[in-house]
DNA sequence: GTATCATATGAATAGATGTTCAAATGATTG
DNA sequence: CAATCATTTGAACATCTATTCATATGATAC
C-alpha cells in the first residue's frame, strides 16, 4: 500500500536517456549560466534601458537623467548602482557632480542586438 | 510661509538643459524602449537560459527539460509557455509528446553575446 | 468506453525587485 | 564654521515573478 501510494504520487516523466546526456555534456557550467541570467537582469527594466540609450547619446549626470525620464533623483540614483555593480556604467566625479557614462561598448552591442529582435 | 515650505519639498535638480534636450531627441520611442527590456526580462532567468541553452544542442521534450534541470514537470512547462509566448522557442507535436526547438537564430546571437560579456 | 501518459493550466505562496520617503554623506561657497 | 547642492544610502511598501500543488486537457492503448 505504502509502496503504491508513492508510486502514485512519482513523476512519471518522459525522458529521452541518450539525448540528455548528450546535452548534459555540452551545458555550460551552472556558475556562469546564473551569471549571464543576472547580466540580462539587469538589463531587463525599462528604467535601466533608457539610462543607457542616454548614456548612447552623452555623458549624463544623475539630475539629467532624472528630468530626461521624468523620474525623481533618488530612483535614477538607486538604478545607477545597479548599473555601476554590474560595471555597465561608469562615474566620474567634477566637483559635487557625477558624470555617468557606459563602462564599454560590449553594453552596446548586447543592446543593439536585442534591439534587432525587437524591430522585427 | 506656504511658499517656502513647498520650496523646501522641491527637489532640486542638477540638469544641463542643453544635453538633456540633444539627448531626448535621439531617443527611441518609450514603446520600443519598453519591449526591449521585456525581452531582457525573459533571458534574465537562470531557469529560461538553462532551458535555451540545451535547446543549443538539442530539440527536447518537456520530461527531457526536467530531467536535465532536476526541475519539476510543470516549473519547466510554466517557463516554456514564457519562451513561446516572447517566440523564442517552438514547440512540435509528436503523439503526446511536445518537441521543443529553438524558435530563430536571433535567439542564439543574442546569448552569446552575452556569454562574451560575461566571459571576460 | 476506461486507463494511462505527456503536457498544460490555475490558484496560492514565498521570495525578489523598483520606487518612495527620510536621512546621511561629500563637496563647494560664503 | 554653517549653509547649500548633488548624490547616496537604508528601510518600508507595493508589485511582480517563479515554483509548487492540484487539476484539467489531449492523445494513445487496451
Amino acid at each position: 500500500m505504502a509502496i503504491l501510494e508513492q508510486e502514485e504520487r512519482n513523476e512519471y516523466l518522459c525522458v529521452h536517456e541518450d539525448t540528455v546526456r548528450k546535452v548534459l555534456k555540452e551545458m555550460p557550467p551552472e556558475e556562469d549560466l546564473y551569471d549571464l541570467a543576472e547580466l540580462f537582469k539587469v538589463f531587463g527594466d525599462s528604467t535601466r534601458i533608457k539610462i543607457l540609450y542616454a548614456l548612447f547619446a552623452a555623458e549624463l549626470c544623475v539630475g539629467d537623467i532624472a528630468q530626461l525620464l521624468g523620474m525623481s533623483q533618488t530612483a535614477v540614483s538607486h538604478q545607477l548602482r545597479v548599473l555601476r555593480t554590474n560595471k555597465l556604467v561608469k562615474g566620474r566625479k567634477e566637483g559635487k557632480i557625477v558624470f555617468y557614462s557606459l563602462s564599454d561598448d560590449h553594453v552596446r552591442t548586447i543592446i543593439d542586438q536585442g534591439m534587432e529582435h525587437v524591430d522585427e
